[in-house]
RNA sequence: CGGAGAGUAGUGUAAUGGCAGCACGAGUCCUUUGGGAGGAUUUAGUCCGAGUUCGAAUCUCGGCUCUCCGACCA
């Protein structure tokens, strides 16, 4: 991509009274749109990132079994009033315009339409078990949004459903879950405790969520840094400087984001939408599910969080926009534009996603701000006063030295 | 949903009852070209609605929106 051609610009200046790091980097970079509170336009940049984490949450259910469908965000009423949750506070009716009733939910969550569809089509045992996911925008009233990309109103979210013929079926693919979404988390460069959390009344047991340390996370947890234990503050049993209850560490309090959450729902919506299966006996009985979230902008803006300096953002190279960052510098003369022109096509060829800051008469400085900014892993810098490899320089937007071999070939 | 603060040009800001100004951006011209360049010139703004006043960005009331703290949630 030629960053003359980009449509978005940097902003020199941050989003008025916006504090958290992610909405800061991402807005001034051109990443994001903020089109009210809480809800996000994804920019070119943007929706680069957000592809590249749906890759790899795609990669890893498939891997254990996941069939991805697409489930409509227009939820039909009588489904919520089956399962009770018509009046969950977090929803936004929506009804036409001519309509005197609102007859449909934007939908928060897809346990409701997913039984539904389960429910005509899962006759036997034989059918069972199987996993369904999608990705899709959600919608949620929250009382109030903030922090960027970490709570929005309208936001992208994987979200996985399985079903099984008893609860023993149920947990042996809950480990199978939580073993993918460690691959996941670790994919996108995030350190993820896997958190025990207080089920409510939806499920059958504790809950878990995945959650990341951070400032600007709104979930307190205590941790054993030691073997990785981790308990949400909200169940109360365990508190910080306590003994950890797994091993001989210490607990610790830490502030926390929440990226993906799983929970072993039970037959609660089995039985609100009639959910059955015939066992091998002949008996009928209800269909187990589990349910399995993970917020893919919230990753994203966790990220920001976790990997930015005082310059911009830092992306881990798997979630990167792109991986090079090519700049000309200095004055941009016909054959300073030939050099950079040559090597754009030749990374370009190689496959290597490769931003080419080509624009005329903008400053040194303006470009490299600008790419500290956008936190492209490498830098490629064209320019006369440039001396290694025929006007070529290469630096890693991290700082590490030893990844940058890799260039090598193309420097020619 | 409770509490607090804030809405002025695309962005960031100044003007506290009296000519809406500055910087960046954007356009044109010239110079400059390795860390957010210089000069000339142009462009563009008081959230919406009432009220007070000779006069309102400024004061009052209502609404809308945004941010922060809290409660709640992926």
């Amino acid at each position: 991509m030629r960053q003359s051609e980009l449509f978005t610009k940097t902003l020199k200046d941050a989003p008025k009274d916006e504090v958290s790091a992610n909405a800061n980097f991402l807005t001034r970079g051109g990443f994001i749109f903020k089109n009210a509170a809480g809800v996000y336009t994804l920019l070119p940049l943007g929706f680069r990132v957000v592809q590249k984490i749906t890759d790899i949450v795609r990669e890893e259910i498939n891997a254990i079994g996941g069939q991805e469908m697409a489930m409509p965000a227009l939820v039909p009423k009588e489904y919520w009033d089956k399962s009770g949750r018509w009046d969950v506070e977090v929803g936004f009716e929506a009804k036409g315009k001519h309509e005197k009733t609102a007859n449909f939910v934007l939908g928060w969550t897809h346990e409701e339409v997913l039984a539904e569809i389960a429910s005509k089509y899962i006759s036997s045992y034989e059918d069972l078990p199987f996993a369904a996911y999608q990705f899709q925008t959600k919608f949620r009233n929250e009382a109030r949004a903030k922090s960027g990309l970490l709570r929005g109103r309208e936001f992208l979210m994987k979200d996985l459903y399985s079903f099984h013929e008893s609860e023993n079926d149920l947990f042996r693919y809950y480990e199978e879950v939580k073993k993918a979404y460690e691959k996941i988390f670790a994919r996108c460069g995030l350190k993820a405790f896997y958190t025990v959390a207080s089920g409510g009344d939806f499920t059958i047991s504790n809950t878990h969520e995945f959650q990341v340390e951070t400032e600007a996370g709104e979930d307190e947890i205590v941790v054993c840094r030691l073997c990785g234990f981790a308990e949400n503050k909200e169940v109360g049993k365990h508190k910080a400087g306590e003994r950890c209850p797994k091993c001989e560490g210490v607990l610790d309090k830490l502030k926390a984001v929440e990226v993906g959450n799983i929970f072993p729902l039970g037959t609660k919506y089995s039985k609100a939408f009639n959910l059955k299966f015939r066992t091998k006996s002949g008996e009928s009985e209800h269909v187990v599910m589990g349910s399995y979230g993970i917020g893919i902008g919230r990753v994203m803006g966790t990220v920001v969080e976790v990997y930015h300096d005082k310059n911009g953002i830092i992306w881990p190279e798997a979630i990167a926009p792109f991986r090079a960052h090519l700049l000309l510098v200095g004055e941009v003369t016909d054959e300073l534009k030939k050099v950079g022109d040559n090597l754009y096509n030749k990374l370009v060829k190689a496959g290597i996603e490769t931003l080419y800051d080509d624009r005329v008469d903008v400053g040194a400085g303006v470009k490299f701000a600008d790419a500290d900014l956008l936190g492209i892993p490498y830098r490629l810098v064209v320019s006369e006063k440039t001396s290694v490899k025929e006007k070529v320089e290469v630096k890693e937007r991290g700082g590490k030295e030893e990844k940058l071999m890799k260039f090598e070939e193309f420097l020619d």
